[in-house]
DNA sequence: CAGGTTAATTCGACTCTTGAACTATGGCTA
DNA sequence: TAGCCATAGTTCAAGAGTCGAATTAACCTG
């Protein structure tokens, strides 16, 4: 338990606000920062002096006040390292490299061959795509903060982070540890869902929000949710996972062996599923599941059947929206995820709708609804916010996590 | 929003943790202190020193150490203030004057009048209340620290507290503006339910334990989050409100006029009403609720109806909790509330295996599912904690809230 | 009573923020 | 073009706080 607080922490504490607002916020000045953080002039100066010493932050450019000194700008140097995100999906994994302006710079995708990866099959991708994504953008590992990893399943992160994905048969996985046998870089591992939630957060639908929900729905069905600015992890960091919460008692079984549960409604699997029985198992139009989707949306208008399944996915999902105002009380809840897009894109009016009908009427009304702004492929940029939040956290402390040694001088 | 931070922040902050520490655990010495909250013994000594100087802190005899100085136990001053913690229920009002060690000195219960009692009544209920305890135990309200009140329906807490009670016809009550118009004392207050959660984590099953969902069920339902060892509020402070979730989609009425809601299944007064529908209307033996469903419970061995409520009851509480487990993650969930106790006294057995059924697997395998300790008279308790739980973050600040003023010599 | 052991206090060294004085850099005006 | 004003940024002494080592206090044992 961190409780003493020392004057070392104040310093890194300051550090650290100053930094998180030049990267999160707009070029600012040193007044301007004063002004954002509370701090007196002098103190700012005096640890910019220091960023900007380290080469952590830049200036950038002037702006003229009327009649007086200009103001430089300053932002954070987006050359100063790298970071690398990383989408481990069921599929395959995608690995992009970033600047610290969050740039993309190189981009590599690799398939998993089989449906159920296994662990080492996973570390094999990873490494390989690590090594790809520097060697494109030719950037050497010394310049690489660190890795951020978005993986299915929930990730319990004790002095190691270890994976369960209870569906595809992963069982207490080391991943972190099976990856630093691969790499001296250091390694930072999530659930999918929310670095997701982190991407929509940090540069989406949720800038500048303090307690967001962002609903994923794609096949499956997730959630991030974020309290005072950061993910709420629960006691194992396996928090959020809202698609499996029981909304039809006794109701259709789902995939995680207990019934009823939303994923098995609003999911785009749940949802063609019902479409397909209230067609009789006749086989619904669509190549894949993102087709299969679009093709009953676009059928809704026309065919009753197809109307009457959106309708009943409305309301379900409403419902489930409706939980989570109670429960969490957000500001803000992002509906993303690709199936998220393709519903709430024509129906997002009506979810809203359904969400106010089953939601307490008081925390109902201190919520938006809204469309996430990023794009299913957020992950990875999600993942990449974990060694840079990791930075803005220590205030980007130039000594390592010890102690620093001194030694006396010789007689 | 407060980010800087200044070297008198240190010692707040460090003043909290001494002070919280020995204010939550067992009489410690120095020695201790300096070990549980990392700071060195010299740190220590002096601001021990400043606490006994202003009486907060006190000398609690000696333990002798094999062959050494004695350590001195240190402990808070009992009798360095008092708090109040007043419990408004729909019914009445029951006021509770403490010492620091949270002794009751002084109890005084008052009756509302109507079952939907208006603002005013409660108002003038709550500060004859305050009066009367002082007297009964001769405290002076400058010896009071604070008033802490737990009250129905959802409080959002804005720069001065309101009210919502949506099913008694509260709607933005001003409570704190008009309890401020009749006594001077420091006045918190918060929904019930979180006073009463507050209370099972510092005296009751949640002592040490950092994330916990303190469910209760009572003839309603509802919850208290506590994460990272404080209550989850959300954006408004109307998180938890477990109780009107969706758990079987259109499924019985509910009071909030939504549909399917946990609480009309197992709440009390679901519960009976379920029961009374299986007699076909026939009306459940018992006086009172309470009684009612104690008689529910012990026909159950007997009469097979009565057998089935209760089986279904068991699924559905197991079904709410799993809700609970997934979202939140706790290490603990404490089932608490008077109809709560009644269920889980003979069923939690069962009602553990049902929130098996239905969880993830993972989180619930993390999560230890408890009753209650404290009962229900715990709010008012619970409420007194909430001046206690300022004093401590301030770190018992001699300053008042606004920044010292200093005013120059005079030539 | 001397020596050992453990607890608590004292004090110099070091770090950090503040606030005020001071310097830098530009526009404006006579 | 020189002087004045306005705004931005820097420097530095004062104040506050923690650490660590040395010192003092309190007790036990032989």
């Amino acid at each position: 338990m961190q409780v003493k607080r020392t004057v070392r922490d104040l310093r890194r504490h300051n550090r650290s606000a100053l930094l998180s607002s030049l990267f999160l916020g707009e070029p600012q000045s040193r007044q301007d920062l004063g002004q954002a953080t509370g701090l007196s002039q002098g103190t700012v100066s005096n640890v910019v002096g220091e960023l900007i010493e380290e080469g952590l932050v830049v200036e950038a450019g002037l702006v003229d006040s009327d009649g007086g000194r200009p103001r430089t700008l300053l932002r954070v140097n987006p050359g100063y390292t790298h970071v690398i995100g990383i989408d481990v999906g069921e599929t395959g994994v995608r690995t992009e490299l970033f600047d610290l302006a969050m740039r993309p710079l190189a981009t590599v995708d690799r398939q998993l061959g089989s449906p159920r990866p296994s662990p080492e099959s996973v570390v094999e991708q990873v490494l390989a795509s690590l090594h790809e994504v520097m060697r494109q953008a030719s950037v050497e590992p010394s310049a690489v903060l660190g890795v951020g990893i978005g993986v299915f399943g929930t990730v319990e992160q004790g002095s190691e982070a270890t994976v369960y994905a209870q569906t595809i048969g992963w069982e207490a996985v080391p991943l972190e540890r099976m990856l630093r046998d691969g790499t001296a870089l250091p390694i930072y591992i999530d659930n999918g869902a929310k670095t997701q939630g982190q991407a929509e957060m940090w540069f989406g639908a949720g800038r500048g929000v303090r307690h967001a929900v962002i609903a994923l729905v794609g096949s499956g069905v997730g959630a991030a949710v974020v309290t005072n600015g950061t993910t709420y992890r629960g006691a194992t960091s396996s928090a959020g996972e809202w698609g499996h919460t029981s909304l039809v008692y006794d109701g259709r079984p789902c995939r995680c062996g207990s019934r009823g549960c939303l994923e098995a409604y609003v999911g785009a699997e749940g949802v063609l599923d019902r479409y397909r029985q209230a067609r009789r198992g006749r086989a619904v139009p669509g190549t894949d599941e993102a087709s299969a989707l679009a093709a009953l949306l676009a059928a809704a208008s026309s065919n009753p059947i197809a109307a009457r399944i959106v309708d009943e996915t409305v309301g379900y999902l409403g419902a489930g929206l409706a939980t989570l105002v109670n429960l969490f009380n957000p500001e803000l809840i992002v509906l993303a995820g690709w199936a998220g897009h393709a519903l709430g894109a024509e129906l997002l009016p009506r979810i809203r709708a359904a969400a106010a009908e089953r939601a307490l009427r008081h925390p109902f009304g201190q919520t938006t609804i809204t469309l996430g702004q990023l794009g299913p492929d957020a992950v990875a940029l999600g993942a990449a916010t974990l060694p840079v939040a990791d930075l803005l956290a220590r205030g980007a402390a130039t000594e390592p996590a010890g102690r620093a040694l001194r030694l006396p001088a010789p007689a």
